[in-house]
DNA sequence: GATGAATGAGTCTTCATTCAT
DNA sequence: CATGAATGAAGACTCATTCAT
């Protein structure tokens, strides 16, 4: 829809152009306020007053973009999605080394989490399954299985066990404060319940100068978000 | 009240009797039914409504017993970690070695949540967390560690990947049809996370005749659940 | 009432006096209590709960003997009224001269005020108009005016001056300390008020030893309250 | 609401003026219904409905504007405590002396009394004490004494004299008719009560052509009401 | 009669949604 | 398109009254 839109307005008179950037301004504002509001009050109590009030427009501003608190959330997690995928996938694409992958994913992930409390609400309130992560986990579990990289049998039962100790981690480092060796031990510890080798888990687990220290809050700001808005 | 009353009240205990049972029957009838309510909707969206018509009574009575939902969730969470406890953790009581100890509760526990489909899902939506299941857990965990059956060094991270993973497991067993299997694996994988000795954590995940078949719905009928109305 | 189910009851076996006497005696509990409550929460406030926590009584009961709180505000209007006939009026009998009962009158009532806050409370509270008390106020006034004691035209400009600053000089003995000569300077200035002789008025409103001290709670315990209930 | 779209919205002072001007002639609107509920059924009996009938808006709506029954009634007391002292405060600047100030100040109340039965009602039924108006008549009364003008000695007993005589007259007010010659008299037996002089007491008692016949319903349509609504 | 649990009509209150300006 | 007042349906809560024991 960005993309046709922005064609269509190509060359159109001045004032259009103006008020189509405004209205991806505003839209990008109440998405940002969401994320914050969400990652506070979870999924179901937020009232639409709460966005209001948090994105600083009107009442029936809200209504121009979004219909309910239920699409607003779709919304939110799908540009959280998005711009979560430019944040560590890319970083793996780098990785061919199914169990390096994974490694790394959970030392990205966890860092993430440690750095950004906002996103790490979100999604420990939320609980959306993000299509995209799971499909990914999903290939790398797969692939190291057949590699021979870990030892689990069942795929769903690798699965859960990253997912439920990754989720549990985040809800804790949202609650308590946490030693900060505690995430490389929680990774390690996921890899060990794989299957990895002993040795091979340890030195994955361990922070690299590879984690890339670029990790900036979850959407940027509307200059720079185009990629995000959806 | 006054005592030359009370004497000439033949039947007055009788009374008093009479409708002390019959609030007990009504209060465990709403638990009951709010089990079943919490666990299909989650904590927050069941509305009174759906309270009274599950228990079949009159708006008002509800009130003559909870004054919110809130209390009424709590009630049922002291109920239902009281039902536990009578449930698991007597089983567990035989038990010295604390890697037994987990092992036995791990298993127990999931065997449970394939079991009664309403108490899985309860926990999983509710996710109140029972502290005397954790005091347990943490103590079970910690004597492990000290007695170097399993290496994990953290207590925190140890616990977050048995909450973690169990509660994922729990999660997909709500949703998907897991293979027979499923369960053990899943127990296999958290005591290899934990950092069990890899023989040991597969014969320990093994299913034995000493788990106890003696499993009934969480909340028994009144006439059996004395020890659990609270 | 109360006189024709005496006689039917002579005779009668002992069970049916025993009842009938508990009736009266529970019937009389509840009335004392509702004066008390009135008092405190005014004539629309209560609830029957509070009437019942009051008397120490059963839910049910109360309507055993009133059907609503409407009914006991006008029965306990009318067990209070007689009550004060029986303590006021009685003591005006002895007088003749009609100012000087219009001044005894308004010394006892005060008096009577200040005595017993329960019953100030009420009557400036609940503001029923008590017909036999305005009755004999009525007469008085006329018969003064005729008399030439009081120089007023309009008896019913006297009655409201007599009532309202009564009534208020009640409503601030509730909220206020007042200090002891405040009653008899009332007593004065309504006497004056009236258009009374200077000197007279000066006299009629100071305390005499007339002023009867026999002056108990409004409704008597159960023992003596025979004349009252109705 | 960042300086530059501020300076973009052309109109938006219009748009923000309008929904003011509405938010202020709704509010008003309610007080004035308001002030009839209460004149009709006092404080307490009216119930939420009673207001939105009258004042012919919808349920939500009320809540825009006042929390409860009890917040409206202290709104509706405060404005028509502002619109009284515009009415009678205002005519009484002229008069310096104290006893003129009460007999012209019982005069107007009374008058505004007969001529306005909703605000003769509400003062009645609700009576709350206006604090600006008893300060005043405190005063008055103080000063009188101090200047001989009156004989009462205490204050507190003046007062309730003089209010407790005119509630009570506006009460007869409000449920007989009264002869033309009423309220003259009021005023003249509660001078007569002060200690007033005889021959003064009649003739501040009568009406005058100073009293002023400028006398509208209690709260002004909303244009001429700026002073009033609160 | 006394008891108190159960009832449900009557109110209160919130909040998503609409719409005139 | 932005605004925010108005709306009313949905839900929460109270409390007078009934009735089986």
């Amino acid at each position: 829809m960005a993309q046709d839109e922005r064609a269509r307005n190509t060359g159109k008179d001045h004032r259009t152009r103006v008020a189509h950037d405004r209205r991806e301004r505003t839209k990008a504002r109440i998405l940002e306020s969401a994320l914050v509001v969400f990652a506070e009050k979870g999924p179901d109590a937020p009232r639409i007053d709460d966005f209001i009030r948090a994105a600083g427009i009107a009442r029936g501003t809200f209504y121009n973009y979004y219909r309910s608190t239920e699409e607003l959330l779709e919304a939110t997690s799908h540009a959280l999605e998005d711009a979560l995928i430019e944040s560590i996938s890319i970083e793996l694409k780098r990785l061919e080394n199914p169990l390096e992958r994974l490694a790394t994913g959970i030392r990205l992930w966890l860092r993430k989490a440690q750095e950004d409390a906002v996103w790490c609400r979100f999604i420990v309130r939320v609980r959306r399954r993000a299509l995209g992560v799971e499909q990914e986990l999903g290939n790398d579990l797969r692939n190291a299985m057949r590699a021979g990289l870990i030892r689990t049998v069942d795929a769903k039962v690798a699965r859960d066990l990253v997912v439920g100790t990754i989720l549990e981690a985040m809800n804790r480092m949202i609650n308590d404060r946490v030693a900060p060796s505690y995430t490389q031990h929680v990774a390690h510890s996921i890899l060990l319940g794989l299957g990895a080798d002993r040795r091979r888990a340890k030195t994955l687990a361990e922070p690299t100068v590879r984690d890339n220290p670029r990790s900036g809050p979850v959407l940027a700001k509307p200059s720079g978000c185009e990629g995000t808005s959806r």
